[in-house]
DNA sequence: CTGAAAGCGCTTACAG
DNA sequence: CTGAAAGCGCTTACAG
């Protein structure tokens, strides 16, 4: 149907061998300049472009990297997106997106993966069964867990480090004399939920401040309900830990429906410095996921595995920071 | 580097032909029950995925599409992302994500998506020169504007009828007796922006009432930008309509930083009706954009268009809806 | 229903 | 520096 221009058209009306023109368009192959001025001279009027999909077949590799992204409504994550596009395309690479509504990756989202030979995948927010891990290591692809842990070594993760961050929040918010605290955490399933709590009561624990664990889900929503539900089972914290921003906004949003004053009444502290908790109406005191720096070192290491392969696995943790705004 | 399984490995290991296993895995081709099973036992076996870029370069189809975003930030845009790729899952479709920072659609970007040959492409938020757009054309590519129009005529394009919605803001406005108005704009290049004021400003002309324009920039903190303007300016609006949600929120904070109380002292309404737009925190009576309607149009569209070629051009408009909350 | 063979548009040794 | 030729992993007429 598509009448497609090819390198064989331009070869003839530039009067020159397929081959060169092949040689115009493949970085670090050499042409003189004049073939190269008749070549691009020809290509131009035909509107050449070259076919990356024969070119993959040749090179046996792709200039694809899959990011699989699974909570777009967090307000995180289209900055993630934002930052791994613009870094991908500086070097060279275009991304294939898939969605996913699992927290587990499913084998057609990875058949997709697979079918089209990327070089390398990013898997945010969610994570993946083993034997599905094992089909890319098999396949000698690289593959990075982005804010999220396996708990099975021999992969490769960048995350926030949560355990640290989330000790720093105990230890700010009791230097600020509270006495009673409430941790509302995202899904269970999740390995910054867990380790955010984790370190949060390890603190409290070693302190003797008495603390209680609210189960959310990392959404507005929930963490509106859940400070809802907090205030009618009577009880109101001095200071509440939510799992991250977003759910925090709401909790802020649920006091003052009931007219408890932050942070007079109750102090509110967040994860993740989503734009939102810079905003006035919520000048959101929260812990700062150092996004900027994941994403340079995921694709510091995509980068190195793809020029040579060696399935290296770790569990990188960056140092967030504090910012203090007027919720604690 | 890579060691591919291919459909000869599977062959020889089923002991059939390397067409055998062709069919297989190629829908609408035939083979019998037995022939099957013993292939894909051998490609159980061995890990075999068909090569999405063989069979690319052989049919001269991709089942990719080049989805184009430029407003990342805007929670609105998440929303159509996530629809779009569980859409085009659904239809066996891939997509390419490109993010763009300018306006205008850059070649570089333009060069991806034609060296891919994908299937289609979607610019969502943003426009191309024409040159650029005709580039798609004579490679015979269905291309769709999505919330956006181009003022060259040709092209295809879904959009919320802007027109309408804001004539009915402005009556809308109006039967609630106010007396004096602002719009606050987006971009100025953009056609959204524009169709807004056009259709707001029409009503309140007709009806001889006072109005003035402010330049934004369809952000958060332009609206609460141009909201303390419009204070420090002496001109406190008996209602104000944002171009967009999230600038809308801009204003309500602004005007709650300086204690005017929405929608006693003035009243505001918004457009997109987003997420936040909900939120017990801000209650934004807004305009909604029936999303997943335009999602369905445009694949409907490219659908077709990939199915069979003919560079239809159409500006469609969907009608949107008043979402009363509690800011008017 | 199945297999042998041609060919999609490229890259890349290999000669010259 | 350039061209002729092989080959990447598939699909698809064409026979049988």
């Amino acid at each position: 149907m598509k009448q497609m221009v090819t390198a064989k058209d331009v070869a003839k009306l530039a009067g020159v061998s397929q081959s060169s023109v092949s040689r115009v368009y493949f970085e670090g192959a050499k042409v003189s300049a004049k073939t190269r001025a008749k070549v691009l001279a020809a290509a131009e009027e035909l509107g050449y472009h070259p076919n990356e999909f024969a070119r993959s077949l040749i090179t046996n590799r792709t200039k694809i990297i899959g990011l699989v992204m699974k909570g777009v409504q967090n307000p995180f994550y289209p900055q993630v997106l934002k930052q791994f596009t613009t870094a991908f395309k500086k070097q060279g690479y275009s991304v294939l997106f898939v969605h996913t509504q699992n927290e587990e990756l499913q084998r057609e989202d990875v058949e997709t993966l697979l079918n089209y030979n990327v070089a390398g995948v990013i898997i945010t927010d969610a994570t993946m069964s083993l034997t599905v891990a094992e089909d890319f290591r098999a396949n000698r692809i690289p593959l990075v867990f982005f804010n999220r842990k396996l708990n099975t070594g021999g992969f490769y993760s960048v995350c926030c480090n949560n355990l640290n961050a989330s000790r720093e929040v105990a230890r700010y918010l009791i230097g600020k004399g509270a006495k009673d605290f409430a941790y509302i955490s995202g899904n269970s399933d999740t390995s910054t939920s867990r380790e955010r709590e984790e370190g949060f009561v390890e603190i409290l624990e070693q302190s003797g401040i008495p603390y209680r664990i609210y189960q959310s889900d990392y959404t507005y929503e929930g963490g509106y309900q859940t400070a809802l539900n907090m205030l009618e089972g009577g009880h109101l914290p001095a200071a509440v830990f939510a799992g991250n921003d977003i759910m925090a906004l709401g909790v802020i949003d649920a006091f003052r429906k009931k007219s408890i004053h932050v942070p007079g009444d109750t102090k509110v502290i967040g994860f993740d410095n989503i734009d939102m908790a810079g905003w006035p109406g919520y000048g959101l005191t929260t812990w700062e996921q150092p996004i900027e720096k994941m994403v340079e070192e995921t694709i510091h290491y995509l980068m190195d595995e793809i020029e040579e392969y060696k399935g290296f696995g770790r569990a990188l943790e960056i140092e967030g920071r504090l910012v203090e705004r007027e919720t604690v």
